[in-house]
DNA sequence: GACATAAATGGAACGTCGTTCCAAGATATT
DNA sequence: AATATCTTGGAACGACGTTCCATTTATGTC
């Protein structure tokens, strides 16, 4: 490939700098998924970026699905170790929820890979953080488990619903707006006799908050949960 | 989006007995899903089980997102629209969530197909029944869209993990128990210190009901939705 | 410094997939 | 009977995840 093939290293460095390490190969695996989605992820297109062959991916990863849940446990370790500050638990539990909620808006593959890996580190992650706030809320022991679950499943949810929308559109190349308005004119034209409420919901799908919308589904299992505790 | 323009058809004889149709393909690749789960549905499997070659699939369908879409709305629709006996909205929303559960319980794919496939005919049919019954409940215009979209997304993430809990224990040729018990054992695991809320709750991974689990949660909306209605 | 051992690399190759292409067969129309 | 259209199915393309292995690079030993 290259002409004057032999460049001579001065230094005797301990390693080659530019050698392949776990984290140089997560690294570009998010670089790769941020830019292109989550098609954009391959072994090929990693090993052009990292300027080396397939082949040599394999010693530190093993393999894509590996690789995918790690990319994501890195975007959710950030999310989830970001400080808070001291409020209620239930303040406290929207600004987890929100966290998870901007992350993957900001990634949305990573919806898509935690839906792909239950019960793996990623998820873990939350359910901790969660679940240490639920103990300060007083949550009863038996009802823990389905309190937190709860929340997890809704969160993952939305998210997983986020991270489709973004591919779909971005497989149609369209942005968000555009997408939201050829769905709701979708909606629009089915039958009123057998789709009354879709077709008369559509005109709100455009102009929608998808995080406001989130937050007041957590505020609704949080709602339901006090009144649990009272009743 | 015009179905088929052309209804001629006078004469009896329909074609071929064993010809190909949109219909038989579905109903072959959701065979094809069930027997051996998502990655079962290939063109090439499915050109097998129907005896013909994979290009005359393509005249019928246009590719195999909009196949396993096809299949998952064949599910959706035969539990949407199974006849519930007449009860209050509330309970005719649990049964509508549990008819769901329990139809991706039967089909994992079914989960993942519909996380993949957002604002898609599927999706629509259960928000449909949903926000129906939410009329009928009173819910105030203003709030009827953060309400269905709130069921709809824990509904849709509960069915998420369970499609990826029956993918991952299916890769590792585990039934469900022995899945969960390996899981339990990984979280248990984990350092007290860091994760003291995941290593204390593992042991109730195993023998937790996730259909219960499931209504639960379901509850714990509908009761917040009471007592904002109230409030 | 020379040698043996192990770690790490990268390019070629295998098998499978979704999809496209097209020559041939089947059916309908004149 | 001839023509036009719908439908079929097998071959082929390009891309993918993954494996294999010859080669290079670093480490430990005398």
């Amino acid at each position: 490939m290259s002409i004057c093939g032999m460049v001579k290293k001065t230094s005797g460095a301990p390693r080659r700098e530019e050698s392949l390490s776990r984290e140089r190969i997560i690294d570009a695996a998010i670089a790769l998924l941020d830019d292109a989605g989550e098609s954009g992820l391959t072994f090929r297109a990693l090993a052009l970026k990292l300027v080396t062959g397939p082949g040599a991916i394999y010693w530190h990863v093993a393999n894509k699905s590996e690789l995918l849940t790690a990319a994501c446990d890195a975007i959710v370790a950030r999310a989830m170790n970001a400080p808070l500050a001291d409020a209620t638990p239930e303040a406290t539990l929207r600004a987890i929820a929100l966290g998870m909620f901007d992350a993957i808006d900001a990634h949305p593959w990573v919806g898509s890979a935690l839906a792909h890996a239950p019960g793996q580190l990623p998820a873990v992650r939350i359910l901790e953080r969660i679940g240490q706030q639920l103990r300060l809320l007083g949550v009863p022991r038996e009802r823990e488990w389905t309190t937190v679950s709860a929340l997890l499943s809704y969160i993952l949810g939305v998210g997983g619903q986020n991270a489709a929308n973004a591919q779909f559109a971005q497989a149609e190349g369209l942005n968000r707006a555009d997408f939201l308005e050829s769905l709701a004119n979708t909606w629009s034209e089915l039958d009123p006799a057998e789709y009354p409420f879709a077709s008369s919901i559509a005109r709100q799908l455009p102009d929608h908050d998808d995080r406001a919308d989130f937050l007041t589904g957590i505020d609704l299992i949080l709602k339901g949960m006090r009144s649990l505790r009272r009743g």
